[in-house]
Parts: structure tokens; sequence; C-alpha cells
DNA sequence: TAATTTCTTTTGTACTACATAATAAAGGTG
DNA sequence: CACCTTTATTATGTAGTACAAAAGAAATTA
């Protein structure tokens, strides 16, 4: 038997929650609608909608899920400036992910440490450097795995902080969990935690005296046993 | 008068709609529910936590929408994979995010470009090259905006999907209309265009006879413009 | 005029009722 | 006995009513 959910579109079966969540979006697209604009009350949107209140609700309720709007007691609702990372970071679990997302995830965050060379020399300043080095010292003398996986996020995240990119930084820190879980997985399975010959201390010297060139060639040989691996997938 | 917002916290204010999806988050991760795995009905839920069936619905409406739950008319509720940036996609509107929000972005997906080269190196095909090609061919004679935009989304596009990485073409594909955007705006304040002088077309030589290295070395240079405009704020 | 109290309005929550679809059970037919 | 058809059964989807609560708006009083 052929799987025919490749051939045959899957029906969309669409509740009018779906559907009103939609025309709102369309409405507000429409009229042009900016943050501080005042929405239509839920019952005159329910009437002209031809829909019960109920259904409104639940779709205006995921609208503020995505904090697109912001509803007062009798103000009425507010449209408002949607926090863009927060509905991702609802979803993005690990457990719930299937392998395939979990890789493309992985992936993301290598190329992510890759391009982020020439937007951390722009931005980077001496005082970062210090901070980014004060890390470091840190870590020295903790080998054990919590310790390690904690001043691994704490190097890193300092790096995406250096670009002075709020959503760059909170994106990344999201992105990590998934990371270190395949990590996890794929050292179980290969049998042991290599690291490239690039360690963090040489990467804060080539911030210091090296190009961003340099930094970035440090981070590809610092990723190495990632890449390595993707290449033998 | 100081911005009192940024001392004392904003009040919570949670609906029991809030509520009640942070406690179906809790207890599904606490119970270690996996994909496929069926939930509780509605009203049992609402009777479980002391709410409305209306309430409960209401937070799962929203997990709904994240794709977290999938619901058959007597079958139940059962837990299915999320779709990721399905609702970043929701909320991903130039036209109502904050002017930082749309800089970080724009970063964001500048760094994504020049992060791409070693993924990219490591699952290129010739045929890819090939389809590149003819994407590169296509454009020679269109100079007017609405074409070059398009070209422009069909060749970066092509190099995100030689990746063989899903999830990371349809995020870039979802971060180039803030991209162009921001693009636009900032043309219309400087005045005038400027293009890098490594064309597609340079690309594409590149990444037949070049190394990951050059290749990342060409797309700097494509994007200089864009960097240049960074160095200077 | 300014402070206080009383409407008034709109969201938030609860409850009931019924339509609908999909499954499970029962029944009939060869 | 197996197979098809019909009939419950059940959980979600939708509608509608009712009322509490909060927050402005309006009215009243000092």
């Amino acid at each position: 038997m052929n799987d025919l959910t490749q051939d045959i579109a899957p029906i969309p079966a669409l509740t009018m929650a779906d559907v009103v969540e939609l025309r709102l979006r369309e409405y507000l697209k429409k009229k042009s609608f900016r943050p501080g604009d005042a929405l239509p009350k839920e019952q005159e949107l329910a009437d002209a909608l031809g829909v019960s209140r109920n259904v409104v609700r639940e779709a205006l309720s995921r609208l503020r899920m995505l904090g697109m709007i912001d509803t007062k007691k009798k103000r009425g609702m507010i449209l408002t400036q949607p926090d863009i990372l927060g509905s991702f970071e609802r979803v993005l679990d690990p457990l719930i992910l299937g392998q395939n997302t979990l890789q493309d995830i992985f992936e993301l965050r290598l190329v992510l440490e890759m391009g982020l060379a020439d937007l951390l020399y722009v931005r980077k300043t001496d005082k970062d450097i210090e901070e980014l080095e004060a890390i470091v010292n840190e870590e020295v003398h903790q080998i054990q795995k919590p310790f390690r996986v904690e001043h691994e996020i704490a190097f890193h995240g300092k790096l995406y902080q250096m670009t002075g990119n709020e959503t760059f930084l909170r994106f990344q820190s999201m992105l990590l969990p998934v990371f270190e879980y395949v990590v996890d997985f794929e050292i179980k399975a290969s049998g042991n935690a290599k690291v490239g010959k690039v360690t963090h201390r040489d990467l804060v010297q080539i911030l210091r005296t090296g190009s961003a060139e340099d930094f970035r060639q440090g981070m590809k040989e610092h990723l190495s046993p990632h890449f390595e691996r993707l290449a033998k997938s």
C-alpha cells in the first residue's frame, strides 16, 4: 500500500476558530492596524463573522498567546508588538520533536556559530573580551559533565550577547537545549566526546589579536568534531 | 518621571486560560507524554482543574495552533509533533514589528548567510549547482525592482535548499520579507541601492571550483554594502 | 472645583444544550 | 460463521445565556 498522504492533499478540517483566526489576521492586515490601535469588541466581531463569541474568544486567545493583542477589562483590545520568539520557545522541546527536526536545529546552530564572526567583530568591545576571559578562567578546573555544559552555555552565550543583538541572543539560548540533546545523543552512539583542538581560551586570544576570519577558522576547528560527523552521515 | 516599568515587575494579570495552558504544559512534561499519546477529554481536564470547559478549550486552542495537539471528533486529542516554525510565521510581519526587532532579524539573516558555507559544502551536489546556474542565467536580463527581488529570493533560497535542511530553508524564507523590508528602508534613507562586487554568477563559479572558505569570502563581498552599513551605525 | 460615589460597558468565566462525526456495538443476511 | 448494514454511543465543535469583575465615564456632593 502506498502512502497516500504524499499524493492526496491532507483534509483541511478547519474549525471555526481556525477560520476566525485567519479572518482576523486578514482584517488586521487589510485595515493596516498598527500596535496601539483598538479592536472591535468581541461581540461585534462575533456578530460580524456570524459565529458565537465563544469561537471568537478561542481565536483571540491564540493571538493573545502570541502577544499580538492585549486586552483590558473595559477598554477593549489593542494590538501589540508580538514577542517573535515567545511562541517559538513554547514548542522547542527536544522530547516532542522528531529526529529530523532535531538534526535540523543542530545544524542551524552550527551555521549560527560559523556566521557569528562578522557581526561580532563589528560590535565587540574590550570590556566584553574581559568578561569573556573571566568566564574562561572560571572553567579551568571544571571538567565534569554538568559544569562543562554550564560553561559551554556561558561562553557561547556571551559571544552572542557581544553581538548586541537581543533577538539573536535569545534565539540561540533557545536552540541550546536541543543542541546539547543531539550532542549527548551522538556521544552515546559514538562512545566518546571529542573536542576540537581550539579551546575557548584560544578563541578569546583570537578575539584580542586576530581578524574576523581568524576567529571563524578557530571556531570551525573548535566545532570540528560536529562537522566531521556531518560529513560522515 | 522615571520609567517605572524598568524597575517594577509588570503585572502578571494571568487569565485562567493562561494558567490552564501552563498547567497543561507541565502536565504533559511531567507525565512524559510523547507524540501519539491520547489526552484526557476536555470535560475531565476541566473538572480536574476546576475550571469551565470553555477555559480549557481556549488553552487547547492555543496548543492546537502550535500544532502540539490534534483532535478528532470522538477519538479525543492526541499529542503531535509541533511545527516549530508555524507559530513563528504567524508573527513575522514587518508592519507590526518594532524597528529594533526588524534590525535584529536583518542581522540574523546576515549571520545565516555567512555561516552557510560549511554546511553547504558538506551537502552540495553537481545537480544542485546546475540548477543554481539555471537560476542565475534567468536573471541576466532582469534589472527592474520586482524581478530583481524575485531572483534574489530564488538564488539565495536555492542555496539554503542545497543544505538539505528543510527547517533552515523555511526559516530563511520567513526571514526574507523582513530582510527586504529593512533593505528597502535603508535604500530610501541612503538614496541608492549598492551591490557588492561579487555577483551571483561569481558565487556559482566559486561553488564549482573554490573552497568553503572562498565561498564565504565571496558571500561577504556580495553582502558588503550591508556590513558597511552595520559598521557605520 | 475636586473628591467621591454610582452607573455603564466590556472582558472573563461558567453552564447548558445540541449538532456532528467517528467509533463501537448490535443486528441482520448470505 | 463471516460479512455487511444499521443503530447507539461518545467526545468534540458551536451556540447561547447569564453573571462576576474591573475599569472608565458620568453623576453627585462637599
